[in-house]
DNA sequence: CCAGAACGATTACAACTCTGAACGATTATC
DNA sequence: GATAATCGTTCAGAGTTGTAATCGTTCTGG
C-alpha cells in the first residue's frame, strides 16, 4: 500500500508517526533479510509454516490475507531452496500440506538473530523500561484495532 | 516495500509491532482519504506544497525521496482537479514553481479533519497521557533513526 | 455406481505501478 | 557563440498483484 510522505499538521499525530516509523522499520528489516536472500513475505511465510506445520495453502493464504495464487510463487521460492516442502495429504490428495525442513529451521534461527539485531538497532535510543512501555502501548492498539496477534496486515483483501 | 506477515518470535518484538501497527494505520488512512478521491501520496504532496510553496518539482522530489518522473503524474492529478498549479518562474523558465490553490486549501482542511478522526480512532484505547507517551517514544526513535521530521520514508531511493 | 458439482492448487492473462533512460526546452559556462 | 548542464516530461521496460480459466481430486445425489 502507499505511504504518506508528509504530515498534515505540526506536530504530527500518533498515527502519522506510527506509519512513518513502521515503514522505516519494515524497510530496514527488508535490508537485513536481503542479506540472507530472502524477502519479508518469504520470512513471514517460513515463520508461519514453522509455527503451525501441515496446513494447506488455502488455509495459509487466508491467514495471511493474500490470494492463493500469490502463495504459489512464495512457496515455490522456499521449496526450490529446500527450506520448505509440500507433502500430499494421503487422505485428500488435493491438499498440499506445508512443512518446514531442517534447512528451513536453520535459516529460521538466522532470521531470529537478524530480527533481534534489528529490534535492538531500532530501539537503541530507548531503555528497557521504555521499550516495554512502547510494546505495551502498541499491543493495546493492535488488539483494539482487531489485528490478529502476530499477523502483519501488509496484505489487504479478505 | 514489502510487509512482514508473521513475527519471528513470541512475544513479537517492538520492531514487528511497529511495522504491523504502522501498516494498519497507513491502510486505514488510505481508506479514509479515498473517500475524498485522493491517494496518500497525493495527500502528502498537497501538504508539502502547502507547507512550503514555490518549490520546484526537483526540490520536492528530493525531499520526498522519489524520482522526479514519478512526481509528474502526482502533480498532474492534483493540477487537473485545480488543487495545485504550476507557475513558470520568470527568472528561470525551466522551473515549475508549485503552489496550492484556494480549492486545494479547502481540500486540505477536509484532510485535516480526516486525519484527526483517523488519529482518534487509532488511539481510542489510550488515554491522553498514554498517547503523549507514545508520541514521545516514537519521536525519539524517529529522530534517532534519522527520519526527517514530518517526512514519511515510504519512498525509497535517494 | 455414476454424473455433475465443489474444492484445492496451479497457470495464464490483464491491469497497474514504478524505475531508468532518452528527449525537448532553457540556462549556465567558457 | 558553442557546449555542457539543468528542469520537466515522456516513454519503454520490468516487476507486482488480482482475476479468471484449467487440471486433478473429492464430495453429493440419484
Amino acid at each position: 500500500m502507499y505511504g504518506l510522505p508528509v504530515p498534515l499538521e505540526n506536530p504530527p499525530g500518533s498515527a502519522f508517526l506510527l506509519a512513518a516509523v513502521g515503514a522505516h522499520a519494515a524497510a530496514r528489516f527488508a535490508e537485513r533479510v536481503a542479506a540472507l536472500d530472502l524477502t519479508p513475505p518469504q520470512v513471514g511465510l517460513l515463520g508461519l509454516i514453522a509455527a503451525s506445520p501441515g496446513q494447506s495453502q488455502q488455509q495459509v493464504a487466508q491467514v495471511l490475507g493474500m490470494p492463493p495464487s500469490r502463495l504459489v510463487g512464495l512457496v515455490d521460492a522456499l521449496a526450490d531452496r529446500g527450506l520448505v516442502e509440500r507433502r500430499r495429504n494421503p487422505d485428500d490428495r488435493r491438499l498440499h500440506a506445508l512443512h518446514i525442513t531442517e534447512a528451513g529451521r536453520a535459516v529460521l534461527d538466522e532470521i531470529g538473530a537478524v530480527g533481534r539485531a534489528h529490534d535492538d538497532a531500532l530501539c537503541r535510543s530507548l531503555d528497557a523500561d521504555e521499550r516495554e512501555t512502547l510494546r505495551a502501548l502498541l499491543s493495546r492498539i493492535a488488539a483494539d484495532q482487531g489485528l490478529r496477534p502476530g499477523v502483519h496486515p501488509g496484505y489487504r483483501s479478505v
